[in-house]
DNA sequence: TTGCAAATGAGAACTATTATCATTTGCTTC
DNA sequence: GAAGCAAATGATAATAGTTCTCATTTGCAA
């Protein structure tokens, strides 16, 4: 067992327990680096992980506070969670099979700055989604 | 009364009905660029105008498709409206009031196609939100 | 090993939105 | 202008995603 697991919420002020190991280690081990509130109960469910949802979405929620995962919003209102490495960053979403691609270009992020400022505005955040098409990626919601 | 606008709905392919017309004089003509349907729904109301509030998403979405109004999601889910002019642009929304104010760049538009076609995307649209605080503007939220 | 605050799970509640369907309305034809 | 009919409307039910409530359980410290 992971003994970093318990470190990463002990100093987020969170009890270790059964559930948010669970979930972390989705986030740290699995193969999703994006995954909804709703993914990650259906792979709790799937992996024989009994946790109820209102849990699922109360430690993701806590997660985000504590800065161990980020949430992203995108078109249609859904929400998902990505764990927080530090580095920002921008989404390309395939339109046809939800592919999540991320992307950092350092041009964007100070036009940003600068027309925020040139305004008198004070930026906290931002989201840059692109929705796209795969052209020659393999996209396995076309055939 | 405006003899422009059932010209819209009609290209639209749209009936020209009592409800239609209110909703768009509220964007042609009212003081607010940019509302959700319940802010449209809410005006109505104020200015004695007995709409129902199936119809205020129906017909949102109608002119949406038609591309009459433009439609943004914003964190948290909600997504707001406002008329089509043919001029794309992205925004600020600001954290304390929730005023959105619009921008252009045309280095952060020629950055993105160009990221997204490197990456073997082909872009179908794109959303760029700055969350910030109102620095130097007066901010109707905070005293 | 007991005690207690914190966390959980089940389900109710809530918010934003869409669907259903009987009634009403706008346009077309006479 | 009146009749007919499809399209549009409004009330309300349904749905999706998320949050809240509260009785029960759990983690951890004494």
């Amino acid at each position: 067992m992971d003994k970093n697991q318990p470190e990463h919420l002990k100093n987020a002020g969170l009890k270790s327990t059964v559930p948010r190991l669970k979930i972390l280690g989705l986030f740290e081990l699995g193969q999703e680096r994006h995954m909804s509130a709703e993914d990650v109960y259906k792979k709790l469910l799937s992996s024989g992980d009994d946790v109820g949802l209102a849990t699922v979405y109360r430690v993701l929620t806590q997660f985000e506070q504590a800065g161990l995962l980020v949430r992203h919003y995108f078109e249609g209102g859904k929400s998902v969670f990505e764990l927080n490495q530090g580095k920002h960053h921008d989404h390309i979403v395939c339109l046809q099979c939800g592919h999540v691609e991320e992307f950092y270009d350092a041009a964007i992020e100070s036009r940003q700055k600068k027309i925020a400022s040139e305004r008198g505005f004070a930026v906290h955040d931002h989201s840059l989604h692109i929705y796209a098409d795969c052209v020659k990626k393999q996209c396995p919601y076309k055939q």
